[in-house]
DNA sequence: GCGACAG
DNA sequence: ATCTTGTCGC
């Protein structure tokens, strides 16, 4: 693994922060909606696509891609290292999706530009964070019953929703990538919550391990 | 200095 | 994320 310049990637990040676009969404544009996971494995990741049809309701695409690592993890700096394995997927799949769940944070992060952030900021697309783990943000209690919520705040302003799902001590952290506003990224995740997991997400994620 | 820290 | 045996519970 080379040698990096974490102060240079701290310098695209905040370039790219600027950018995001909290916007509402056009509902009645979205008919496909995808997931994307990757996973590791010795000297290679591997990523999986899912899409899935809203108007049919069920997946009808999906595919996986391998390549080698050239990044390592570094809390922060997660972009860097998943970015060109899920890149590669989205421009390779034949069907588009207009929105896209990733497995990794929106705006709740320390610069307010997660992965999802990231990747929608450069790809121009409607995307959401959904993390399995804290990194940043404050919540007044957590949600004590599945499938209820707590709002998350970082810096004194709302930036995602904490959602309880199934019966243990499993959350998700759920914030808005780029152009969707908390609460649509909020009420679109609760649409894909299914026996305590992200229905999309959850297919990607074993995908990705096959 | 100490604790926290997506995947 | 990944490495890993047995084990508790529906």
């Amino acid at each position: 693994m080379k040698d990096f310049n974490y102060e240079e990637l701290r310098n695209i990040q905040r370039g790219l922060v600027k950018k995001i676009n909290l916007k509402k969404v056009n509902f009645k544009r979205i008919k496909y909606i995808g997931a994307v996971d990757v996973s590791y494995k010795k000297r290679f990741a591997k990523g999986a696509i899912v899409i899935y049809d809203n108007h049919k309701e069920e997946i009808i695409y999906e595919f996986t891609i391998e390549k080698e690592i050239k990044f390592p993890y570094v809390p922060t700096f997660l972009s860097f290292r998943e970015i060109p394995v899920i890149e590669e997927l989205y421009e390779c799949s034949k069907i588009k999706p207009q929105i896209l769940f990733l497995d990794g944070q929106g705006i709740l992060h320390p610069l307010g530009i997660g992965l999802a952030s990231h990747f929608g900021v450069i790809k121009n697309l409607i995307t959401i964070g959904v993390a399995k783990k804290r990194l940043v943000g404050d919540i007044k209690k957590l949600p004590e019953r599945e499938m209820e919520y707590a709002p998350v705040y970082y810096e004194g302003v709302l930036k995602g929703y904490c959602l309880k799902i199934g019966k243990g001590k499993r959350f998700l952290w759920i914030s808005p990538g780029n152009l969707i506003t908390p609460e649509e990224a909020l009420k679109i995740t609760l649409k894909f919550i299914k026996n305590g997991r992200h229905i999309l997400l959850h297919r990607a994620d074993r995908l990705s391990k096959k």
